[in-house]
DNA sequence: ACGAAAATCCCCCCTCTGGGGTATATCCAA
DNA sequence: TTGGATATACCCCAGAGGGGGGATTTTCGT
C-alpha cells in the first residue's frame, strides 16, 4: 500500500478545533493527504466538487447544509466516494438515517484518533469496515424495504397534523388553524394512532420525536 | 503580561480530536500551559483536584458525569477558578443552566481558535469577557431570583410526575406504578399546570423540556 | 416544638379525548 | 377507467382530562 498514491481526505465540520485535530493528526501519516475541511455543508459540497476526495468526513450537524443533505447531493454525483458521517451521537435513528441518506459508514466523534486513522484507511481501500450493528441495519432495509416504514406511514396532512400536535394544540385549535372541521383533525389523529401504535397525543408525538417524522 | 507565569488551561471533552485540536492550537502561545485534559467528567474533576489549572474549558455533553455536574462540584471547592462551558449549541436554556451551575463563560465550539485563545486569555487575566447576551442573563439573575425560578419552582414529587408524564402515562397508570390514588395525581399535575402555567400534559411536558426539568 | 410546605385524598362538574362506526368527493396510479 | 389511498365530515358514547373547591396527614427547616 505504500507505493500507492496518498488517499485524499476531506473534512466537514462547524468546529474549527476539531478540523485543527485531524488536520494535525493526519498530517503524521505520509499515505494520507488532508485536502481540504470546510465548516458547513454548501462550503463542503462546493469544495468537493472542485477537488473530489477519496473519502469525506462529514459532521451531521452544521449550520446551513446538514451533514445529511450534503452526503444525499454527494452520493448522487459520485457513487463511488466514501462518504462518512461524523456524529457525536449514537443514536439508532441518525445511524438509520445516514445509511439511507448513502453515507458509507458512521463514525462516533469519540472514537481514538488512531482507530479513526485505521478507519479511513480501511474505507480508502475498500475494505468496508463496518460494524456488525451497522450490518444488520443495512440487511434490514435490504429486505425490509425499510424506508416507506416511516417515509411514506403519514400523509402530509397526517404530519402536518402532528406537528400541531407536538406544539400541545388542541384539535379545535387545529381544526381553526387549518380551515377543517373538528371531527376531520379527530379522524387524522385516530389514523395516526393506529398507523404509529399508540394511544393518547402524548405517546404520538414521543414516537414521531423518535422515529424524526418531526423535529 | 508576558512576564507572569503562563496560565494553566486545562480540557474537559470527549472527542479526541477536538482535544488534540485544542492542544496543538495552544502550544503554540509560549503564555498558556495546556496542563491536561479528559475525555469524562470524573476524571476532569481527579485531574483539577490534583492539579489545579487556571482556566478549565468543560464540555456540556460527556459520558459519566456532565459538564454542568462537573462544574457545581468543582464550583464549591475553586471559588475563583475560570470555569467555562464548552458547547456546540446556543441553546437558552443550556446557556442559563450553566451560569447558574456556577459557569464563568459559556463558549461556543464553532468559535474561530484565534479568538478562543483571546477568551481564555482574557478570562486568565480576570477581564470577564461575557457577551452582551450574557451579560443580560446575569444581570435578570441578580434581581429577578432566576434560581428558584425553575430549581425549586417543582417539588420532588412534582418533577416525578412530570417524568411519568413525558412517558405518555396516564393518571391511572401514574397512580398504579407510584402506589397512591388517581385522585392525587389529578392533584399533583393540576398544580404542576399551574405551576408551569399550561393547559394541557403535552404542554407541560412541552415546558418542562424548555426549562430543562426532565430529560 | 412549631409552622410552613408538601403529599395525600375526596367532592362536583364539564369538556375533551379516544374508539367505534359510516359516508362522500378527490386524486393518482395501475 | 377503475380501484385504492387520501381528505373531508358526521354520529355515538364511555372514560379520561382539566378546573374549582376542601381536608387530612407527613415532612422538614428553623
Amino acid at each position: 500500500m505504500q507505493h500507492d498514491k496518498p488517499f485524499k481526505v476531506f473534512l466537514a465540520d462547524d468546529h474549527p478545533l476539531l478540523r485543527t485535530g485531524l488536520r494535525m493528526s493526519l498530517s503524521q501519516h505520509a499515505d494520507i493527504d488532508f485536502i481540504g475541511e470546510a465548516n458547513d455543508g454548501f462550503k463542503a459540497v462546493e469544495m468537493i466538487k472542485k477537488n473530489p476526495p477519496d473519502v469525506a468526513l462529514i459532521d451531521v450537524d452544521m449550520p446551513g447544509l446538514s451533514g445529511m443533505a450534503a452526503i444525499r447531493l454527494l452520493r448522487k454525483q459520485y457513487p463511488d466516494m466514501k462518504l462518512l458521517i461524523f456524529s457525536s451521537y449514537s443514536d439508532r435513528h441518525y445511524i438509520e438515517e445516514a445509511m439511507q441518506a448513502g453515507a458509507n459508514g458512521y463514525i462516533l466523534k469519540s472514537i481514538d484518533i488512531s482507530e479513526l486513522v485505521d478507519v479511513i484507511r480501511a474505507f480508502a481501500r475498500n475494505e468496508q469496515p463496518m460494524s456488525p450493528y451497522l450490518m444488520d441495519l443495512a440487511i434490514e432495509w435490504k429486505n425490509a424495504s425499510g424506508s416507506e416504514n416511516t417515509e411514506k406511514l403519514l400523509t402530509k396532512r397526517e404530519k402536518q397534523i402532528l406537528e400541531c400536535l407536538a406544539r400541545g394544540q388542541g384539535s379545535k385549535e387545529i381544526s381553526d388553524s387549518l380551515y377543517i372541521s373538528i371531527d376531520t383533525v379527530k379522524t387524522h389523529i385516530k389514523n395516526i394512532f393506529r398507523k404509529l401504535d399508540v394511544k393518547s397525543r402524548l405517546e404520538a408525538v414521543i414516537a414521531a420525536k423518535e422515529k424524526h417524522l418531526i423535529s
